[in-house]
DNA sequence: GATTCGCACCAAAACGTTTTGGAGTTATCC
DNA sequence: GGATAACTCCAAAACGTTTTGGTGCGAATC
């Protein structure tokens, strides 16, 4: 079913009946409703790909997901992506998902690949490096793209900027309150900008409260439940173990809080623990783990509607959107 | 840069460039050298609407997430799309995401979108309907489809056929054996397979182990966690409350879960709660959650594994595969 | 010395659209 | 009544590949 055989049909040239299709003015209405007609009746769809190679565009958006561990599983995500699904399909847009590990080979072979074979027409970037060569790469390629978290960059883009630092201060301040001196925290690589943005808000926090930084309480591990697990049962083993433990986000935390059951420690009472994002698992633990609610869906979907306002030139790429997320004290820090 | 270009820089034809970089033998190996060299360097990578056009494939494969609720977030789907993503990466293809209500307008236009206008090589279906349109559909249009699971239909086309119905039975024999004589079904529409099958397998149970069959003690909701809470919550206040409650799947289950804790009833000693999935949460409510662990992850790949072998007709379209979760039984069930 | 063969390359067609730059017809204006 | 405008429609080019059906040339074969 091409459009030629349509146009045969209908006694009509292409050029009409494209036209009329795209709702262009010189057609007249009589024939614009054949045409819309015979469209509907002979189940004729423009063919995908012809369409992209004439207009140089794919009504498409890139998504790389991080996937740190090949089971990988964080919660996160489904919302994450949902969002960007959601916006792009009422943008009309599609989305296009890879998976990989984060600064293999394969990733930037992905990268690649969506970029100079014109695969999309932009990306959304998660998970931001604090020196990311994705996004080099991109300002270099002069590729549309944004990004949720900004690194150490020159490069001008789009990108929602989540007040983590304050809120990870609030965190601290929240626990001292509470009468905790030795807090601990599970952070992640420091190539990653959250755990710029997280770690600057925890030391901010101590030396507002007054309390002096040890380092001996601090780990770097990688985003999952499992090292969050092992993390916490180092710090717990420590001569002098910490009252309290932030994870840099939900899914470590809910590592830490398994190994203080493990150990049969009570957790708010003996133990304060806390995570960040806001996924589901938190209300189900127990007690339930005080967090800091994200609006994850709503960045996304804001994530994707900044990128094809960025492709249709709309806003310029210097647009930051600034979100404030919530803290939700729950009885996992008493 | 186009292969145009790439060829005026080698004086090469277009033709020979092309036939140098797909690894034809009819060029010689120091000019393919040379091509390769010059491509790597001048970061040619062919147009992916160029060559969907030419060679008719798209390498890409559709799967469409059924969102109940627009912010829903079943962690089920982060490991199904994981999974999907996955496989498709080590097969060299990619995965066009979209995201509709089920049986919505929606729904329609974007699985026609798909098919007719060739956006992907073939489509990954799950929570199969017992009549689903989306098969006839597919069918209809001979266009290349895999499923979870095989509604009431003479099509043929190849599945995962998970022993739901048996799993089912079984998490009623262990209730049963635990004492339990009033045990509560919470379901969902009688449209999809899985309410199909897994209702039968509890009513098998209930058969098997001798108690009788009580309408008031099903429920049939939406497949999300309030859902599930709401159902419980009519459950438990019945005139004769079950003293057992399965969920068709471990979402709904842990609305259950919050339903009685609200009530304060002891899950395990008052009253047995099972899911059926795996998901994570299980492991974090108070008690763990009896659940049926499905190999999601691996049923994703295998989907997806299965789809491209039926693109390149390496398998027959009425191939099935038949899985079998395991039983996790926990303290939910006492 | 003519024929065949294998090797390395290439021109041109095809894929199915959108867009450009008109062309033909009828109505409108002075 | 001739020029202008408005309204419909269209032929052909272009998008960047892959594929088809070659060509030219030197080596091997008879």
């Amino acid at each position: 079913m091409t459009i030629r055989e349509l146009a045969k049909k209908l006694n009509l040239s292409i050029t009409t009946v494209s036209r009329a299709l795209d709702g262009y003015s010189d057609v007249a209405e009589e024939t614009r409703r054949r045409v819309i007609e015979a469209a509907q009746e002979m189940g004729y769809e423009p063919s995908f790909a012809a369409r992209q190679l004439r207009r140089k565009r794919t009504d498409t958006l890139g998504y790389i997901l991080p996937t740190s561990s090949p089971r990988f599983s964080d919660p996160f995500y489904t919302t994450f992506l949902t969002g960007l699904c959601d916006e792009a399909a009422s943008q009309n847009m599609d989305l296009l998902v890879t998976s990989s590990p984060p600064e293999s080979e394969e990733e930037k072979e992905q990268y690649r690949r969506m970029v100079q074979s014109h695969r999309v027409d932009g990306i959304i970037l998660n998970r931001t490096r604090i020196n990311d060569w994705r996004v080099e790469f991109l300002t270099e390629h002069k590729f549309p793209f944004v990004a949720l978290g900004k690194g150490k960059t020159e490069a001008a883009f789009p990108y929602i900027d989540v007040a983590d630092e304050a809120l990870f201060e609030e965190l601290v301040a929240h626990l001292s309150n509470r009468g905790h001196q030795r807090i601990g925290f599970i952070g992640t690589t420091p190539s990653l900008v959250i755990q710029q943005d997280r770690f600057a808000g925890y030391l901010r926090g101590l030396e507002r409260a007054g309390l002096e930084f040890d380092p001996a309480l601090v780990r770097q591990v990688r985003l999952t439940e499992n090292d969050g697990y092992l993390a916490a049962r180092e710090l717990l083993a420590l001569p002098e173990p910490p009252t309290a433990i932030l994870g840099i986000n939900d899914l470590t935390a809910l590592g830490a809080v398994r190994a203080a059951k493990e150990q049969g420690i009570y957790i708010g009472t003996e133990l304060a623990i806390a995570g960040y994002d806001g996924i589901k698992e938190t209300e189900y633990t127990v007690p339930p783990l005080t967090t800091v609610l994200q609006p994850t869906y709503e960045i996304a979907r804001t994530l994707a509607r900044m990128l094809v306002e960025l492709i249709d030139g709309q806003i310029p790429p210097d647009t930051v959107v600034p979100v404030q997320p919530t803290l939700v004290i729950r009885a996992s820090t008493g």
